[in-house]
DNA sequence: AATTCTTTTAGACAAAGTCCAAAAAAACAA
DNA sequence: TTGTTTTTTTGGACTTTGTCTAAAAGAATT
């Protein structure tokens, strides 16, 4: 645990990450605001061991850019197709579930569900 | 619809594409086997009208590049965390849970399970 | 203190995807 | 048909995201 993954292991507990999706490039600048020298590829080599000490979650992202999240409980994400907004939702269960079904030991999951968030409805029905 | 577009829909609906999770890259290869001159932003640009159009779906892939998928049936994914080999898996009603869940119109999912494959498992265990 | 192993750093590099202005094609109107 | 307008394609430049590498720095071990 050197002082870079220490402190990127601060951000993501802090309440710059707290309910957040952070992207790469988020957190980096996050850490240089304490840390102005800290290198592109370290945040990025530590964002990979955190992730595969299962510390934080990696989402594919909907604009380019993957996200991380730091919830403790694993849950599925609500993405809004215009706006590419992500809110998280529970799903009690889905994992044991996926375990039975799938046969074999599943470890994790992804899961982003599809719709149009209210905003973006009322945005884009122009009062009809 | 124009001849291009067309194209990229027969790929897709063509032994070519059936079962499989090809990348945007991979298209574009197949395109120019048969319109030699087709550029990447048409490839581009018509692979996400056909997402829009529902006729396709985007998987964000695990190795940097989108996947595409065009089977009829919506259906999960299951992504080996050592090899990334993709492979289907039916989870029957899921979609309709999911809205009941989140008490909004869900149009579509993505679903990944990560675990890790057979061969891997047997790979990385060194007969132990 | 000397050695070895790991991590960081900076920058080059690669891959994936977007953007733009001009040309071509298609749709529409007279 | 011909002329006008709109849409799509094209090629290339560009951006973004992420990886790789070799050298330096830092930890750990002997």
């Amino acid at each position: 645990m050197t002082k870079q993954k220490a402190l990127l292991l601060s951000i993501f507990r802090s309440e710059l990450c707290k309910g957040e999706h952070r992207t790469a490039d988020e957190i980096l600048l996050f850490a240089r605001e304490r840390m102005p020298g800290i290198s592109r590829a370290t945040v990025y080599n530590n964002l990979k061991d955190l992730e595969n000490e299962g510390l934080i979650r990696k989402i594919s992202g909907e604009n380019g850019a993957d996200m991380y999240d730091s919830a403790f409980e694993l849950h599925g994400h609500m993405i809004c197709k215009m706006c590419k907004s992500v809110s998280d939702i529970d799903v009690p269960n889905l994992l044991d579930k996926m375990k039975e079904l799938s046969g074999v030991d599943v470890e994790s999951y992804e899961l982003k569900l599809r719709y149009v968030c209210d905003e973006c409805k009322s945005k884009y029905n122009f009062g009809i």
